[in-house]
DNA sequence: TTGACTCCCATAAAATCCCATGTTAACCCA
DNA sequence: TGGGTTAACATGGGATTTTATGGGAGTCAA
């Protein structure tokens, strides 16, 4: 199972260019599709990114859904419609579309955010308070922690 | 299911490598990933290590939760965005990202504690101080460890 | 032609691999 | 059981490869 873990800033060039960082090329290696699948997250100045593969699990989780709920049908629309499928190049960068790349605010650096079967990037400012606020409310409620179910091999 | 049990103290060199114990390392084999994940503990002056394959189960418990929930986005960003996915060189060494050494006030040696299913790393000044407060309280208190029932498949 | 995009190459820094060595622990055998 | 031999481990240093990143040449379409 391939993980998106950690956090890596790289530079984003005038060409709009930015490297995939290594761990996450390898975890994306060995798909249909070399790259990734990014869209605009709709609650924060973000973009979400997956693997390909992941789309189509995401797809069945829109399915179990009530059909005909607002909330299905916005997501569908927000996730499908603006996806991008972003190729990786010969030397492990990609080119961020300037509609993404404005939505998160990034210009001159790009922070990719490991989050185990996905991951965000961020400009690399709004990403720090992010993660400062999340990490105070994860101090202040330490025991959420142990809610998340455990799997058999334990 | 891989435990990690006793305390080792090992030199940390100028490139910041360290030895894994090889108990360690034997409690890691058999892994999708030969190394270990490593982040900042946000309570102590440690650091936290596990194998890669609870961070797989930790993955597989976010996604249980709503994909776009609040508390999934947390989870998420405190655990993965903070963690280091560390190799193990040929020669069962792992290399301490700067970030991490420094939030646990590691600089030339540095104490492996096991603590079962996971195992943390410290300072090893820093950990004989926990360690002797961590015993008194215990002594006040008469703690006793109680055992978790077994689950069929284990 | 101009702009956007894709390859390809160059380079510096960092991560990784490889080998050598002293030391300790395990093993074997008479 | 004692002593010698091996094997495993921790650790240092050098060599090699990977990464991130910049720039230029070629391609295609409007």
């Amino acid at each position: 199972m391939a993980l998106f873990i950690s956090t890596f800033v790289n530079k984003v060039d005038r060409k709009g260019r930015v490297s995939v960082p290594a761990s996450f090329r390898a975890a994306l290696r060995g798909q249909s599709f070399n790259g990734i699948v990014a869209f605009r997250s709709y609650r924060e100045a973000t973009i979400e990114g997956c693997a390909i593969d992941r789309m189509e699990e995401l797809s069945r989780g829109l399915d179990a859904l009530d059909q005909f709920s607002e909330e299905q049908d916005q997501l569908a629309s927000t996730i499908f419609a603006d996806a991008h499928q972003l190729a990786i190049d010969g030397d492990g960068r990609i080119t961020l579309p300037p509609l993404l790349a404005e939505h998160a605010g990034i210009t001159d650096a790009a922070a990719f955010v490991g989050r185990g079967a996905t991951f965000q990037v961020w400009a690399p400012d709004t990403f720090a308070a992010h993660q400062e606020e999340a990490r105070k409310r994860a101090a202040e409620r330490g025991a959420t922690l142990r809610l998340v179910p455990r799997g058999k091999s334990e």
